[in-house]
DNA sequence: TCAGATTCTTGCGTGTGCGCATTTTTGCGC
DNA sequence: GCGCAAAAATGCGCACACGCAAGAATCTGA
């Protein structure tokens, strides 16, 4: 009796929704004590007790230590990026849209993930895992690119959307280390700016093959 | 007296030289032991002791188990694309020449390193870490790219080269997953063939961001 | 030749990643 | 409601990555 169930949620049986509360709870743990005692003073054993599991089930979730402090900034930037282009109208370009949705997603979260961002800048450890982070949006990426291309071969799909993670992840990596040595050497260039700025700089290269492939793609 | 030093060999000073030997010992030991036991039937301590190393000294020079194994085929991959990017005159167009370049260093090794390529692709974690030693080209290759084009800027060379990396990965994960799942499904597309050929159309639609990029060097 | 400064090696201890077998939870048909 | 299959959580154990500090080897300059 009262079985409410698939009337007002459509699909994410209730398997799927402890699992995915369990990692948004191991996720909020992890970034709450790494705010609190600094990242190097949180062991496993801490977030999973603060999420009321095992420690081994963490290991489930989070295949190393730091994955789920930068899950917690990161969370489902993959699946934003690919709807962000998917909604782009069909009249724009596909570099401009590509473009348009990373860097949309870079843009400054301005919210409570601001010291966050603060303190993954401060650990080397959590800049290296913030940074591989950007090549989870190229599955989606990849098929976004595919769906709004139809003609486009798959590989070739994979391939622009892999550069595009490669892109963002170089100037990632220059925003990184720019903010992390202000005063010293690096006297050459780094014209930086925001992060923003800078990314749509690096992906800026990428707009000829962009257009190229999508211009073959329609044949 | 008979101070026999320098005059043939010109630079690696002899601490360099004993480094060296040490990887490479490493190296052969872990890649012998690999093949004979089975990848999952080697520890760090026999490379270590077979290397005549400690084991906490592995550890400095490799930072995972697979990397010594796979590091034996790797070697100096990298300074190779390199030197053959800007071994090529200076008539050929970039696209060409990094295309030719990178190709070439995946055309069949034929050699002793055959059946190493074959334990490779059986293990998974040697996969996963195959895949990503192509990314250890694109710091050679960005300078090799920034050293042929003079006018580009260092932020883009560094951009094509990720990219060419990152095309350069999809290729070879696509040809590791083709080769592991033969007749399966998968029943799509697939052409690959052979590992060059799949390289070289992976990074086809690349060439635009690369003539592109070229062109704009030159004013 | 020798003393001091680098750099590499090593042992130790801690925390971590993960395979495996077991137990608990969830989903589903009756 | 009930029992069974699938899947997740857990406990256990081993091997590994790595920081730290002491010791040995190498480089430097006089």
């Amino acid at each position: 009796m009262c079985d409410d169930e698939g009337v007002t949620t459509n699909r994410p049986s209730l398997r799927e929704r402890k699992k995915e509360a369990t990692r948004e709870a191991l996720r909020a743990a992890a970034l709450r004590l790494a705010l609190e005692r600094g990242p190097a003073n949180v062991r496993v054993d801490d977030i999973a007790e603060a999420a009321g599991v095992s420690p081994r089930t963490y290991n489930n979730y989070f295949s190393s230590r730091e994955q789920a402090i930068v899950a917690a900034v990161t969370a489902e930037r993959a699946s934003r990026v690919a709807a962000a282009v998917a909604a782009r109208p069909a009249d724009v370009s596909l570099a401009d849209a590509i473009i348009d949705a990373v860097v949309e997603q870079y843009t400054d979260p301005g919210d409570d993930a601001r010291d966050a961002l603060l303190m993954i800048t401060t650990s080397p450890a959590l800049r290296a895992c913030y940074a591989d982070t950007v090549t989870t949006i190229e599955g989606p990426l990849a098929e976004a690119i595919a769906e709004r291309c139809q003609g486009m071969d798959r590989l070739t799909a994979q391939v622009l959307s892999a550069s595009v993670g490669a892109a963002a992840k170089v100037a990632l990596q220059q925003w990184l280390h720019s903010t992390t040595v202000p005063p010293s050497m690096s006297g050459f260039v780094v014209p930086s700016g925001s992060l923003p700025n800078l990314m749509r700089i690096a992906l800026m290269p990428l707009v000829p093959a962009l257009d190229a492939a999508a211009a073959r793609s329609r044949h």
